[in-house]
DNA sequence: AACCAATTTGCCACCGGTGGCAAGTAAATC
DNA sequence: GATTTACTTGCCACCGGTGGCAAATTGGTT
């Protein structure tokens, strides 16, 4: 267990101050060339590191992000997780990962009390913890720097990146106009989320556009879950009259979809056409691959942790100026088809 | 943005010194009864909270643990991540997520200046990576805490989690064994990977007390993605002669073959039975529904982490004491059937 | 009342860096 | 050559806790 060198063993051994060693570490501009390539020679010999919590405690910061989250898909995260990652690993940040329960009343308590702690530089917040406007409130009044991800624009340009779920789901809409289908049944996600309602309500605007109304009763509420997608659908394909379309809110209900259109013997694509949102792992694993929409989310989290780290690098003009929308896209695959009988 | 009070503020206010408010803090004995709820009182009324960098710099502990590991399967990681999380927030500790090559030249560089960067007390560290000896050797001689999940025992019972993968194999094939099963493919992992060699030596084992062989053209390297298991599978299924069962390494390329036998309309289970392995969400979302084998992942993350955080303080025996191994358990679904046209 | 042991509390140095300011040095100006 | 200016470097206090040890308090004995 070799002992770990410290800036005075540095300083020692290149004959400077520590002060001058601190200031090489942070790139300070004001230390002569000759001096600054000695004590780099030296930090390299002896394979020094400051230590951050050192670092830390003497000029708060901790070069550690927070993820904040409650309970998110398993994919999602995982494709988050990569996006943030990558961006930190390459400026020098670590990435501490913290779930918490959206619906707690201590939500706010339980996040500031995350940051303070661990003495975050700056947390990236996840739907639907993102769409609480007490925690933002919070956050923005303890002086936090935090990015949230959205599907609709809560926040100034420097606080959120979203994405336009909403023209996204007017996209299928479209598709399935297109394909002549009329009789179409959404799944939708829990109706307390944003990312539901943008969703639902793009999909309506969509439809609309080709004189398609949604009926009430072919709207069924999910909660994103592959069971609950198996649930609603059963409700869905077992009626008297059956859809010749379903748009689910996320690809794991689109599964669930599939699921019981197949125990049924409802052949998909031929008889029952069926979309997702998401695009993750699962959509084109899933047989038939699923028609689904592709979430930028990787991009998503790239944005949202460059913008992070430059608002904490006190550059706010230019954590504003990063884009902070992108645009979902429509991937077609083999579960969705003409609507049978059409010929348009 | 209000100051956050310290530990000066609390001492003054409940007029003692603030050694004693740290003797309060960290519940040592040597502290009045009287004082001791008064200093409590103080803290609860200023909602103060130790600076954790202060406190690592004074101490040498972060209450930081990390996870270490090498793009691993989406699912995988998030059920690992669960796990360990679920412990952590229990028992005071945050993690701090670490992904990193397994096959760079400064793999245990690179972990041991992660470790120190951030002053970690512990980390935990997943396959492949878990298998680097050298790594190990560095934690080890560098005095830090870890814990190894593994299929295989490489370390002292201190130290690591194993799955017992082989024994869990040899159950695969004696399960297809008694479904009348003899003509048998095998997709592997990669070979340099212990759980693949496990894995394939469990099931040739298991197959060999029926009297089976696996014939070496019937096995196939693939690296444990969905496309190498479409690959795999394509070489398998387009041949003269067809297995009429296969066993993939993990669910991912079981997943593979599932395609590829709809796409050259072979049936499954009916004409080719499929089983994967890990018991991931894949599994059950597919059609048919894979029988695979449950890697208890989330008890594993549970037992490494409680297992980490007591040798973190100080109690080595108990670490020992935890159990350090997880059986995987065989999971029947729809995939595999009897042979066609065996009758015992 | 004096003494002793056990328990409780306080003082001060220190962990390893950074901030502010003063001092030192070299180049530029008159 | 003296003075000004700009640039480098060093000194010391401080961030907010903990460790070691000494001091103070408590209660029980003789």
């Amino acid at each position: 267990m070799q002992k770990q060198a410290t800036i005075n063993d540095v300083a020692r051994i290149a004959g400077v101050s520590k002060r001058t060693v601190s200031r090489v570490i942070n790139g300070s501009l004001s230390v002569g060339d000759t001096t600054r390539t000695r004590v780099e020679k030296v930090i390299s010999e002896l394979n020094y590191s400051p230590n951050t919590q050192a670092r830390g405690l003497a000029s708060s910061r901790s070069y550690l992000l927070g993820l904040i989250y409650d309970n998110p898909d398993a994919l999602y995260l995982d494709d988050v997780q990569r996006g943030v990652l990558e961006v930190c690993s390459n400026l020098g940040y670590e990435l501490v990962v913290h779930p918490c329960r959206y619906r707690s009343e201590t939500l706010v308590q339980d996040c500031l009390r995350f940051m303070q702690r661990s003495k975050l530089d700056g947390v990236i917040v996840l739907p639907p913890v993102s769409e609480s406007e007490t925690l933002a409130q919070a956050l923005k009044e303890s002086g936090s720097a935090y990015v949230r991800l959205s599907s609709v624009a809560l926040d100034d340009a420097k606080h959120i990146v979203v994405s336009d779920d909403r023209a996204a789901a007017a996209e299928m809409a479209r598709y399935f106009a297109q394909l002549g289908h009329e009789h179409i049944a959404f799944i939708s996600g829990p109706q307390r989320y944003k990312s539901s309602t943008e969703r639902m309500e793009g999909f309506q605007l969509g439809l609309s556009a080709y004189g398609i109304k949604l009926q009430p009763d072919w709207i069924i509420e999910g909660n994103n879950t592959y069971e609950t997608g198996i649930e609603c659908a059963r409700q869905l394909l077992q009626a008297e009259e059956k859809p010749t379309a379903i748009f689910a809110n996320n690809d794991q209900m689109a599964a669930g979809v599939l699921k019981v259109a197949h125990s049924l013997g409802i052949k998909v694509p031929e008889q029952l056409s069926v979309a997702g949102f998401d695009d993750n792992m699962l959509a084109s694993r899933v047989i038939p691959a699923l028609t689904t929409i592709k979430r930028p989310v990787r991009q998503m989290a790239l944005l949202a942790t460059s913008k992070l780290i430059m608002s904490i690098e006190n550059n706010d003009k230019a954590a504003s100026n990063v884009a902070a929308k992108v645009a979902p896209t429509l991937v077609v695959r083999e579960s969705t088809a003409r609507v049978a009988g059409s010929n348009d």
